[in-house]
DNA sequence: ACAAAAGTGTTGTCTGTACACCCATGC
DNA sequence: GCATGGGTGTACAGACAACACTTTTGT
């Protein structure tokens, strides 16, 4: 009936009984390059699994959140700040690491590909890859990748987070070609700019794009201010 | 250019330079008593927090894989096996535990609540609690609720999940029921019981529950098989 | 006979989807 | 003047929401 009976009560102390791990961060990078959508993994640079190609990691420090944790590494590895970024699982087998007994919290970014420069490509042996032709990855981090597809393809028709993945202007093409990227489909053009365009989170520009074709396509940029107030129940983009 | 140039190689011994977290597993146990949706806490028989409600919980040991903590704390404090659960996040801020650093990964369960027997609940000094009146709980532990919540909502929405709350054989009134304490909406009888037969994965019996009215209702029992070869892409259930 | 819950169909509205032509411009 | 991608409207079909009466049976 009472707590006393069959549980002994513990001190603060025995905390210290229970075993202890280590924390690493894995980080999903997407981008898009204007056609496909694109992960970003880097040579590992130290065993085990030198040489191979693997998520952007480290591993949590005593004195900081997880969130944070992730946050800086993010920041370490791409130079970049108030990245969007959501945790996606986090990954305990016993032997998903050959090095030691490693528990990972994976977390999923979007950046806009243009954002990540040459020189920090290189300075990590960097490289950006098509998500359908993902090279072998370390441990278990291929799952990790299909499994942040799959929760940015859910996340993205409710929320409108894939603007993270585009320049801050943009036109209703190179948006489309996005999510046809991420759904790997193809959406008609009239409905999909009936459907964006009736949200009403995005104001259109007097600036054209005139690279990708003669007539010009106009700018868009998202308006955060009216996204807010619909965010919270989520919304149907698509 | 390559990766020796900047990074410097490191061993497997070097995983030692980095610090280690203790690991806890915070279970949130979902139960529907046939009106509302509950969940089960319990009075913590230790410190930090004794004597306050908190969420079913413990610690990852070495030689477990962390879903494997999950599955024996579930069924150390349950009795049950084969319990339908989930990971829901990982909780890791700093100062989230008094107690010291620990970092708490939250899985949400659900069952039946009538297989959770009066022993175990005395044992444990465990209640079912509305979840329309949440007590304070210790730590974090309301907002894994609030998550869990949003979640199960959520994943219901699309997978028959909802029937692991439930006994082997059910009404339809009953299975209404949940999904309106879920949601937290009424459901018009007709179109509930027209859509949730559409799609074909449940099985009438020959059987009327004769309780809750005069006429009775038939039972139905829920069609894994059928399930399972829609599973896949999900389903639209609400 | 009546109270209490079970069961069952139809209609209007909305949402999604399919589909084709003209427009503006650079070459 | 023609080739290229940009921009726009309509019609049909399926999904969803609103709505009320009859049935069964225990008391």
């Amino acid at each position: 009936m009472k707590a006393e009976i069959v549980t002994p009560k513990k001190s603060i102390a025995e905390y210290k009984q229970y075993d202890k791990f280590l924390l690493a961060v894995d980080c999903i990078i997407f981008g898009f390059d204007g056609e496909q959508l694109k992960a970003l993994f880097i040579k590992r640079a130290f065993e085990p699994g030198l040489g191979k190609w693997s998520l952007m990691g480290g591993f949590v420090k005593h004195e900081e959140g997880v969130e944070e944790a992730a946050q800086r590494i993010l920041n370490q590895l791409t130079g970049l700040s108030n990245i969007y970024m959501e945790q996606l699982s986090c990954f305990g087998e016993v032997d998903r690491d050959p090095g030691g007994r490693v528990v990972s919290i994976a977390y999923f970014a979007l950046i806009n590909i243009t954002d990540y420069g040459d020189e920090l490509m290189k300075e990590h042996n960097a490289k950006w890859f098509d998500l359908k032709k993902v090279p072998n990855l370390i441990f278990d981090h291929k799952k990790m990748v299909t499994l942040a597809k799959e929760r940015l393809q859910q996340k993205v028709a409710n929320h409108p987070i894939g603007f993270a993945l585009l320049p801050y202007k943009f036109t209703l093409r190179q948006l489309q070609s996005l999510y046809e990227a991420i759904y790997e489909t193809t959406i008609d053009k009239r409905n999909f700019t009936r459907k964006i365009l009736d949200i009403g989170i995005l104001n259109k520009l007097d600036e054209k794009e005139k690279e990708s074709s003669k007539k010009g396509s106009f700018y868009y940029v998202f308006d955060e201010k009216k996204y807010r107030q619909l965010d919270k129940e989520g919304m149907k983009l698509i």
